[in-house]
DNA sequence: TATCCTTACGGAATTCGTAAGCATG
DNA sequence: CATGCTTACGAATTCCGTAAGGATA
């Protein structure tokens, strides 16, 4: 080509720089990730480089270890080119195929299992021709996936990464409450306490899941320590240990089902615990089609592809 | 390919239809715009128009006539990704080479033969290295070169277009002024009136420049209806004729000087017109090179890098 | 030694541009 | 009929992937 100043890098080579740094500068795995040969991926980089006059990557020998300081700021910007880029697909299926496509939603068990199914349900009778993906995954995965860009739309209790591309709208707001089997001693003690429910083996979420730090900071605040018999990652593990009478269960009151869960019983702990608020997130700058829009509305109507937009807009 | 659904379309492809819009959908002249082949041209719109599966342009036979709906989308988000992509190459240069490099200032010719010629001087010595462009435009023109790209500021008194991508600050504010020949009538009755002015033929700046519009709304508004002899593009167009006693000129004071200006006087004018304020202006999104920064707190020093970032930031 | 990056090189695919064909005003 | 878009097709260029070479932990 002549060198005749106009940019010359290719959106392959930015996709390569972008993957190159997710996998922690693993060309080889970047390769996998891209489908394409790691020579090509070396090659990309370098004419890159080469194009911009500067150095992306620190390079210890023929190992890449990291981001130089312009190297940084060019990713930065690659991405805001590929993002830009995937939002013209988007925009255009949303002409093309305006009802049909695919919806990805990450969310963690409680959501999937409890939440989730009524709203989906409505979706798909008025979008029978979205695909729905639905990614479990811990909070952590969510706020990646949303990042990278993979995903929709998140949907979690607990943090949400504070990161700054990622915006987040409260959902719904709900508390704890106690799993028992039938007949047991908290049942008829009227009003169950801190103290009461410590006299037992205790049976909850993992850390980090589910409002599991709500339920710490209740009894570290009564200056109790539970005795975590078991702990899970969703709320039908816990049932069915609590059933077992391994101990008492604290869950999400929403993971309980009368119908269903005849085995146990609930009692409310709105008085013994913060109530924890389930948060939809979506990545700022991310076009999504309009039936995205539609399914935050059937999450909560006051949610408008307006109000969103108008959130995503300001700082 | 294999149609993996990935993206694949290519920078040029985005070029070609920004340009071609930008010429009014004459692929001819978007060809030698870009330096490329008509048929080129063709091609690749057609097919990205494929690739996103819609047509970006509204045909009538083999005549492009304009934007489809979704066309406007499609060209608006390309604007973005290639305006992100020349701002890599500025980063990149930034980098690689920081005090070299070129400043392009679009601005009138009242800034660029009075106003300008101080700052420039400073910055030259400052920044040997930085050529510099200095492009004399209409504002109309300036508001268009700073939207495509191809500078990196603006300065003029007029309106630059309420667009929403240019970002304006206030340089400084200055009142016209009346000039005459030595001995003029005007110089004898003490401060000049609207009427006193009105008595003679009036020389001044064409409709749209270098705040004319004030000049008609001090008139208007006492009701009066001079008698415009003529109108010029610059004040030295305006002194010539006023020298050779055509009339009386109204120009911007500061393009009074009276060391050079011997054969006419100057008379103030603050008291008959409303100041009017010149503005610098840049692209919003556009990523500038530090002297570019350092340029404007030349102009004005309470316009930091930060400040001016920081104003771009918010809505 | 196993992993990982670079370079070399041949083949595939894409892009480009000339030229001819055809539509529009 | 002059301008402008499209198509065709050969040439130039770029991109890709295999394979070999060399570096690193």
């Amino acid at each position: 080509m002549t060198d005749w100043g106009l940019p010359d890098m290719n959106f392959q080579q930015l996709r390569i720089i972008r993957e190159t740094v997710r996998r922690n500068f693993n060309l080889t795995e970047a390769a996998q990730a891209l489908m394409t040969s790691q020579s090509g991926v070396s090659k990309h980089i370098r004419d890159l480089e080469e194009e911009l006059g500067l150095e992306i990557f620190v390079r210890r020998g023929k190992r890449l270890l990291g981001l130089t300081e312009p190297g940084r700021e060019v990713v930065v910007i690659a991405e805001r080119v590929l993002l830009e880029s995937e939002n013209m697909m988007q925009v255009s299926q949303q002409f093309s195929k305006s009802d049909t496509g695919t919806l990805t939603i990450a969310t963690t068990h409680t959501q999937a299992r409890y939440t989730l199914p009524a709203v989906i349900a409505k979706f798909k009778t008025a979008y029978p021709d979205v695909r729905l993906v639905l990614h479990q995954a811990s909070p952590k995965e969510i706020a990646q996936v949303l990042i990278e860009g993979s995903t929709d739309l998140g949907i979690a209790t607990d943090t949400l990464e504070d990161n700054a591309g990622i915006l987040t709208f409260p959902y719904y707001t709900w508390s704890h409450g106690v799993v028992v089997p039938p007949g047991h001693p908290l049942l008829s003690a009227g009003k169950p306490t801190l103290e009461s429910i410590a006299e037992h083996p205790v049976i909850t979420y993992d850390e980090g899941l589910t409002g599991r730090a709500r339920i710490d900071q209740a009894f570290e605040r009564a200056g109790i320590v539970p005795d975590i018999a078991m702990s899970a990652l969703d709320a039908d593990v816990i049932k069915a240990y609590v059933e077992l009478g391994l101990g008492v269960g604290i869950i999400a009151s929403m993971a309980f089902d009368p119908a269903r869960d005849r085995g146990l019983e609930l009692i409310d702990g709105g008085h013994l615990f913060e109530p924890s608020t389930s948060s939809l997130a979506i990545r700022r700058g991310r076009f999504l089609r309009s039936y995205v829009y539609r399914f935050i509305e059937l999450c909560v109507p006051e949610l408008t592809e307006a109000s969103v937009r108008r959130a995503e807009a300001s700082i």
